[in-house]
DNA sequence: TGAAAGATCGTTTTT
DNA sequence: CGATCTTTCA
């Protein structure tokens, strides 16, 4: 078979470019895995490549497998069977695999490091933060450690150490963050772990600092190949950079319009210093939607039409015209689900073989649609959610193998060290914290020093007598046996099955039932000859049980986890404002611009039927009373002749009756008509090249996501300038001298951000949103407005 | 010390 | 509502 006749000209043209970077801009739906996966079989078989010089990164590990399994499928069909695959891996996967096998020479930079270090997750993560606050005797009601994790996280990724953070800090709130964060930093250095982040940098530096390294990867891995390039950050820039070696063989695709990370770091430069980094770089675009009908591809374009911040792309289908669009205007949540769980069901009835996807912003929105399925009885699955590696449970089995292969790891040590229940209570643990930290050695040299000094009391050290025996005992199954065969023996010498038998309760019942899977999983890794330090990576990085064989025609999860699939028929619900767009992006334009892209990228999963969902009513917490919700901006985006409204009508329109609705309803309407302006008049930044050229020229300011980022406040939608941020001083002021996503105070409707300019100077109208009126157009030089 | 009741709290998205 | 932290009492 002809790898290249089922291609188009321009997905032809991105598969023969294999020499030198390549950058291909790729529409939603417009073929974009295809081309990856044959440019790999081209390099394989057309270029004569061997499969283990292609370095192909993706997303998820979910996306790595199906492109292994893809490419070789696409040899197969070609006449040729491959023994050994191309590295395919998420950057994350990779950098494991980087620093374990090449890492020695980190050892210079980071004191400690040895090649069996641990990944710490996110609950690791936590509860380092909390033993950080422990020791310096502050507790979360400083900050939230989550909340400090993303300031940490956020200064990692922009290069920042904790000094550079001090020395940036504006006020003893920083201060205080800048000593947690180096304190974190250095309990993990002293842990011999690595959180995410971590894994991104030290590569890098590794990469930078170990001219070997370098040399021994540019050897091996001669084509590298990105997908989802609009979703990577700064070092992960970097990393690319770092291993394209003078060849510069580097192809990277991705969409602007589906960036939907920024808030974990994704930077949108990088899809411009791509040309800036490699001059020579072409540039392909893929136009042509082979996916959706026209109608569910015109309705996302309307709607993504109205972010300021974008190539204004020309994404087009030849297919068939399709049904409309429908949207269902739910009297409650309750109701939403069932109409949901209906259109799903009545879906699978007429389409026997088919599926569908039922989605929706957070999580937590999952539970009434799982109810409403279940009581019509049909399957479903749930992708994403509380993964299987974050049960309480098989995290406390994690942390005895870890606790027993590193005796540095603190973290895992305390997650364990008393459960199931031995007798060794709080008191007792910090003694064993403190006699540490004031001896600089670890919590279990801690524990054997004061076991042979005789420093406990007597019932305490019982206790503590009994632990150390069984992690010595564990040490000594793990190297006598084979490694898997761990999980049982934790299971009976810990106690921890006779605790969970004796329960009796289901939950314990279904605990049991974990472990035990758990334990296949194990077996498993070991059979296919996985090393327990492997075994462990996974665990930390696959986020998901990863359920690529999806069993259940129906699947149940966030717009996010959406990303990169598609389906006959895709129901979105909750399109209501403060859930989708969620309610934290409401007064940052270029988080609610993110929103949007997200609910493109919603809209363009759904290839025959896609039907949105709103409900007026919504109970947010359990208690209360059902909050009144006004409809998402979003179907107000919708061209009107792709939409259709189904279902009792309770009013003509959306249109709830109060100010806030009318004022949108004009408001959206306007913002749709200078957009359209905006894209088609002049030079549109269809190119790369000229994007703040593009900007410049429409005396716009820069969107603050292609903006380089000041010296003390970078970024928006970045968790960190959620946090102490005293409004973003960073960005453009206005000619009217306000700032967009400025707070300011209106003698009558009280404290607004400013979200939109139209004018110039004291004739500008402002447009401001208060959060308890609503969004207002007001004319700058009458408004009186205060700085809030 | 630990289980159990009570209070609190905060809710986005994920490698 | 549910997870998690705190307090209370045996």
């Amino acid at each position: 078979m002809d790898l290249l006749a089922s291609l188009n000209p321009r997905q032809r043209e991105a598969v023969l470019h294999t020499e030198g970077p390549l950058l291909i801009l790729a529409g939603a739906g417009s073929g974009k895995t295809r081309v990856l996966i044959h440019r790999i079989a081209h390099l394989i078989q057309g270029v004569g490549a061997t499969p283990e010089s292609i370095l192909a990164v993706t997303f998820t590990n979910k996306a790595a497998g199906e492109m292994r399994s893809r490419v070789s499928s696409t040899l197969e069909d070609s006449g040729m069977a491959l023994e050994r695959s191309p590295f395919v891996s998420t950057f994350h996967s990779f950098c494991v695999r980087l620093l374990r096998r090449y890492g020695a020479p980190l050892a210079d930079l980071r004191p400690g490091f040895t090649s069996s270090f641990t990944i710490f997750d996110e609950a690791d993560q936590v509860a380092a933060v909390k033993s950080v606050y422990r020791e310096i005797g502050i507790d979360e009601k400083f900050m939230k450690a989550r909340a400090l994790l993303s300031a940490v996280s956020h200064s990692k990724n922009h290069g920042k150490t904790p000094q550079d953070f001090y020395e940036s800090a504006e006020g003893p709130q920083d201060d205080k963050i800048a000593v947690i964060f180096e304190k974190y930093q250095a309990l993990l250095q002293s842990s011999n772990a690595f959180d995410f982040d971590d894994l991104l940098l030290e590569s890098v530096r590794l990469l930078k600092h170990s001219e070997q390294t370098r040399a021994s990867l540019h050897e091996r891995f001669r084509y590298l190949m990105i997908d989802e390039y609009q979703d990577t950050n700064r070092p992960q820039y970097e990393l690319m950079k770092l291993l394209t070696g003078a060849a510069h063989n580097v192809c990277v695709v991705g969409d602007e319009d589906q960036s939907i990370y920024s808030w974990r770091g994704a930077d949108i430069r990088n899809i411009l210093d791509f040309e800036k980094g490699f001059p020579e770089a072409s540039v392909v675009r893929l136009e042509q939607n082979y996916r959706s009908t026209k109608r569910i591809l015109a309705a996302a374009s309307g709607v993504v039409a109205n972010n300021l911040d974008r190539k204004g792309k020309n994404l087009w289908a030849d297919g068939e015209e399709g049904s409309p669009v429908l949207f269902y205007h739910a009297p409650d949540s309750d109701a939403e689900a069932r109409y949901a769980a209906r259109c799903v069901d009545r879906h699978l009835t007429e389409n026997p073989g088919k599926n569908a996807a039922i989605l929706y912003r957070a999580n937590s929105q999952s539970r009434q649609i799982e109810e409403a399925l279940r009581r019509i009885n049909r399957d479903y699955k749930v992708v994403g959610g509380v993964s299987f590696y974050q049960r309480a449970e098989v995290k406390d089995i994690l942390a005895y193998l870890k606790s027993a292969t590193s005796s540095a790891n603190a973290i895992s040590l305390m997650r364990i060290i008393n459960t199931p229940a031995r007798g060794i209570g709080r008191t007792t643990v910090e003694q064993i914290e403190n006699h540490a930290r004031r001896a600089g050695i670890s919590m279990w040299e801690a524990i054997e020093q004061m076991l042979s000094e005789g420093r406990f009391p007597a019932r305490a050290r019982a206790a503590v007598a009994v632990f150390h025996r069984l992690i010595g005992g564990l040490r000594k199954q793990l190297s006598d046996e084979p490694w898997y065969e761990a999980i049982p023996w934790i299971m009976d010498e810990s106690g921890y099955r006779s605790m969970l038998e004796s329960d009796g309760s289901i939950e314990a019942a279904g605990r049991l039932e974990n472990i035990n899977e758990f334990i296949n999983a194990a077996a498993d890794a070991y059979r296919r000859s996985e090393s327990l330090d492997e075994f462990l990576d996974q665990a930390a990085l696959v986020a998901d049980t990863d359920q690529l064989d999806s069993s259940s025609p129906v699947l149940l999860m966030t717009l996010h986890s959406a990303k990169g699939l598609e389906f006959p028929l895709v129901v979105m619900t909750g399109l209501e404002e403060g859930i989708f767009p969620h309610g934290r992006s409401l007064e940052d334009p270029a988080a609610l611009e993110e929103e949007r892209r997200l609910c493109y990228v919603g809209m363009t999963r759904a290839r025959e039927q896609l039907i949105l969902i709103a409900a007026r009513a919504r109970r947010r917490f359990g208690g209360g009373s059902p909050e009144l919700m006004m409809p998402s901006r979003f179907l107000k985006e919708i061209p009107r002749d792709v939409l259709q409204s189904v279902g009792q009508q309770v009013s003509p329109s959306w249109n709830t009756g109060d100010g806030y609705s009318l004022d949108l309803q004009a408001e959206q309407h306007e913002v749709r008509e200078t957009v359209q302006r905006r894209l088609y008049d002049g030079p549109t930044y269809n190119s790369v090249e000229n994007l703040s050229g593009f900007f410049a020229k429409k005396n716009l300011p820069v969107p603050a996501n292609l903006r380089r980022p000041a010296q003390a406040k970078p970024r928006s939608g970045a968790p960190a300038q959620r946090m102490p941020a005293g409004g973003p001083a960073w960005r453009a002021r206005h000619t009217s001298g306000y700032r967009l996503g400025e707070k300011v105070r209106h003698s009558k409707y009280g404290v607004g951000t400013v979200m939109k300019f139209e004018g110039d100077g004291d004739d500008t109208k402002l447009t401001v949103h208060f959060r308890s009126a609503g969004l207002k157009k007001l004319v700058a030089k009458f408004a009186g407005l205060q700085p809030a």
